[in-house]
DNA sequence: TAAGAGGTACCACCAAAGGGGTAATTCCAG
DNA sequence: CTGGAATTACCCCTTTGGTGGTACCTCTTA
């Protein structure tokens, strides 16, 4: 990948995906005042943006999120599976946790806020095209509670728990079955057939496949 | 829970629970400058910082990462544990993207890094004891980071598998027996069965557990 | 047309998981 | 000291899961 494409060298070329004429054009008069950015293409909606990004293989793509038919994230999903490999940073107004989670996850290259001043947002397009991630300031806080947020309100309850049955858990979670948690822990396998048993019960779940996604989901380990 | 903290009230509780006396001391120096804040106690190790937080129930905690014998993260459990609600901060040079997530697992309600600003500390500090998260904007990279890196780089190969199988493994991770991923896909349970099959041998796992716990950590959905 | 992949369905067999019960031990708290 | 929780172990039993095999149908591709 070409990632020389500011100092001397060429431009580094965008392609602005949103649905909103005069933002486009608002956006594209902004970066065409900086020399180490260029805009080769725009797009007003997911098919003709993924048809785009294939045709010019942009450095970089700036994806609305709030899109009529198909929004940015599924947009963001077509394009990864074109094999477009172009940094995609997600602009848009919205500062919705789940929004910012989903781009991310959804493997978004950067976020940025529409409300950013323009020159911050130059300034943040000319790091994204360096390879570096970009996220608004403002996001932080937020992004620490989406990560703190999948530990806590969930549904069964590990305080009831005694110290051996969430040992077992642990070892649940890891794919073993009876017979190995036995060994590992030097119990026969009747007993842990107890324990597990008893920690349905508690957790109130149906198999030790519920155990196993409920424990990872909770980051049990 | 008190936070009139600021303003005219009374200036906000402060623990320290570092092991080094000189941070220690330079921390409440430059808290003592601010009159809505205030140093009640200090601690230099875990088990005087539960006793004091107990004691003293401070509105703030700030707490060091790196100790010896028993570290930030266990000490913020300890703390959790025995039912010290007070906010906790965590103060440290490291800015590991481990550390940060691990804090912030534990429910850790900032994280903060040594080097920064004093001004701006105690500006974080003010914000903290008002019951904002507190993060240095230097972590929002890695922050942002930390949540898709789930998604990266993991063992077996999800390319090789059908369509069908796809969607069996996603019922698998729902927790559902065979019996009711048949139902649901109209199809015979002996059916099912073919296809978890095949689906463990391409991937070669073990079981369903294993299928259940891999797919949760891919984020396959 | 033939070959292969994918999906469906059935069979039999054995291993694993889960539910019920009883019971011994230890250790802690009322 | 007595009762309960926790851990261990055993019993029997049913359900679920996983493996091997054969078979038929549809589509796509060589």
């Amino acid at each position: 990948m070409n990632d020389m494409s500011s100092e001397q060298g060429s431009p580094a070329s965008i392609l602005l995906i949103d649905d909103h004429p005069l933002l486009r054009k608002g956006v594209k008069q902004l970066i065409e005042l900086d020399t180490d950015l260029e805009v080769v293409a725009e797009a007003s909606n997911a098919n003709d943006g993924v048809a785009a990004a294939l045709e010019h293989e942009p450095d970089l793509i700036l994806l609305d999120l709030n899109m009529p038919e198909i929004n940015g994230i599924e947009t963001l999903k077509m394009l990864r599976e074109e094999g477009v490999d172009s940094r995609v940073v997600v602009f848009t107004v919205s500062d919705n946790e789940e929004d910012v989670v989903a781009a991310l996850k959804a493997g978004a290259d950067g976020y940025l806020l529409k409300d950013m001043e323009p020159e911050e947002l130059l300034n943040n397009l000319n790091q994204a095209a360096l390879g570096k991630m970009v996220i608004s300031d403002r996001l932080t806080t937020l992004l620490a509670q989406a990560l703190q947020s999948k530990r806590t309100a969930k549904g069964p309850d590990i305080s009831s728990l005694t110290p051996r049955e969430r040992q077992i858990i642990k070892l649940i979670a890891a794919g073993l079955p009876n017979k190995l948690i036995a060994r590992k822990l030097s119990i026969t396998e009747g007993t842990v057939k107890v324990h597990v048993k008893h920690l349905l019960k508690k957790l109130n779940l149906r198999s030790r496949v519920e155990v196993a996604v409920w424990a990872v989901q909770e980051g049990i380990k």
